[in-house]
DNA sequence: CTAATATATTCGTATATAAGTATATAGTTA
DNA sequence: TAACTATATACTTATATACGAATATATTAG
């Protein structure tokens, strides 16, 4: 069995930051595909700062990279952080949320497409 | 690869549950052993109070089920939850923490044993 | 270079959460 | 049956959290 070594106190702190239903969707999301910030604010119907603080909080951890392109910054989860394979086992037991990436492209506002 | 079917916003409430060191602690000890209240309250050296509220809440969600025995009431992990094995598997990845209950009983403490 | 766009940060607000004191309740024990 | 013990509940308080308006910052685009 392949076991992860994280600590109690650390591993509460990831799974309060997952507790959260924007966040933990914004990590599905991320496990597959890069998405940006008035990506994330189309997907959630949330203000933009709201979006940034979230981030800013998977950020603060180490959890997601971000990679510029133009005028937009693309965030993905950071599979080389310790905590990513106690995360993954998370994650794949969550629904797809493909589905809300499938209708930006159908409104046309998918950005990382183009 | 074994998946459970969980919704994403019955997953962030189990994982804002779980986001709780004291909770995810007394979680991981109830996944193997019984234990009462007076025992967690040893354990944590915190209030009565404090321990039963941490109980109730994941009483109210059915991940805990009661034993009473006695003047004690017992509670362990209810493995027949339908959450149960999506708790299960993030448990597994957290260190033991047996050695809480060993102290217990070094001190005489420990109820479940008598 | 300026204007525009994307994003981060600051600030304020409403709500949620964890802790402990006081009290009520549910049993068991004597 | 009354006394006692274990536990649940109610209440208060301090702190944390999520949200969005306003503003600052970092780039790119023209």
């Amino acid at each position: 069995m392949l076991k992860t070594s994280i600590e109690m106190e650390n591993a509460a702190s990831v799974l309060k930051l997952m507790g959260d239903k924007t966040r933990l969707t914004m990590m599905k999301i991320m496990d597959k595909h890069d998405c940006c910030v008035c990506e994330f604010v189309e997907i959630f119907n949330m203000s933009q700062p709201s979006i940034s603080q979230h981030l800013r909080k998977l950020r603060d951890l180490g959890l997601v990279k971000e990679e510029r392109r133009g005028q937009w910054i693309f965030y993905s989860m950071n599979k080389k952080n310790m905590y990513y394979p106690f995360i993954q086992q998370i994650l794949e037991h969550l629904p797809s949320q493909d589905d809300k990436l499938q209708k930006l492209e159908e409104q046309g506002t998918r950005i990382s497409c183009c």
